[in-house]
DNA sequence: ACCGTCTTCGCAAGGACATTGCGCGTGACT
DNA sequence: AGTCACGCGCAATGTCCTTGCGAAGACGGT
């Protein structure tokens, strides 16, 4: 992919906010005809820059309403040993975000769970069984303050 | 707006995975009518179970690319202490998430910086000056390892 | 300067899609 | 039994998406 110029930008802009607006709306929102608009599209589509649409739901609406952040250390800070704990985190369906982190802590997960014994499930049956595991402190969300998918929407 | 049948819950957990999904598609595989489908739809979005959709964009196309963990502890955990840190949190615009927490620290905040002078200036402007803080402490994010919307996407 | 190439645009057409009104069937409640 | 409310499918209409096509502009080599 080449690189992306302000009609491009303007595109993601829009769609991160409104990802089911339509192509002739957003075509005459950045000022070009709808089909060069859908072939932009497409071409963000393609090359990866949009990785997928979403649909966003009401936290009472979902079956996995308990949060869970996680923070981990491993027993060291090897490639190998940062690998092997990558590949095997992904493998966790309820595990959401994980990041590698700075700082007094490995890595941090955020972790969706449907109550407390699902969660002690998740813990018992893949947390703990993750490689290189030192340390595993978890907390959990009371109340959600904010979630946001992108800055400033 | 009523219970969500088994129809619901299965339009609702494909829009998670596809939000952009045409509704006649949407329809085929729910087993309706796309005027029956349609209509639901209708219903999901104004009562508010769906509350958005939203394009994701790969990393490198966003212009924010650095993630800050931000744990935070306030003075005390009064009614009127924890609304008013949270009135003006909402207000910051780089705050992604933020959750009051259980555990040692009150709220555990993700922000997004385009770089570290960027999140320089959101600590000093923003972070600093939210009211009852007595500590803050500040990881970054060294490497994204999942960002799934949902679970088991 | 000229020309070939490459890119991206707008226009137009055809096919797909979304939405709305309408009538029917089902189940609950009187 | 009658009535009412609800949700469905069908059909029609208007909108939208996509693709082919030709033109305009950018760029580089001769």
């Amino acid at each position: 992919m080449s690189e992306l110029d302000s009609i491009d930008t303007a595109m993601l802009r829009i769609l991160q906010q409104n990802g089911r607006i339509s192509n002739a709306e957003l075509a005459e929102r950045v000022g070009l005809s709808p089909s060069a608009c859908s072939r932009r599209l497409d071409i963000l589509e393609k090359s990866g820059v949009i990785s997928g649409y979403h649909a966003h739901l009401s936290q009472k609406a979902l079956d996995y309403r308990m949060i869970a952040i996680v923070h981990i250390s491993l027993s060291g800070q090897f490639a190998k040993t940062l690998a092997e704990f990558e590949a095997a985190v992904k493998l966790c369906p309820n595990v959401l975000v994980c990041y590698l982190m700075s700082g007094e802590y490995d890595y941090i997960l955020r972790v969706a769970a449907k109550d407390l014994a699902d969660y002690e499930r998740i813990h018992r049956d893949w947390l703990s069984a993750l490689p290189h595991v030192v340390k595993i402190n978890s907390s959990f969300a009371l109340r959600e303050i904010i979630d946001r998918p992108n800055v400033g929407v």
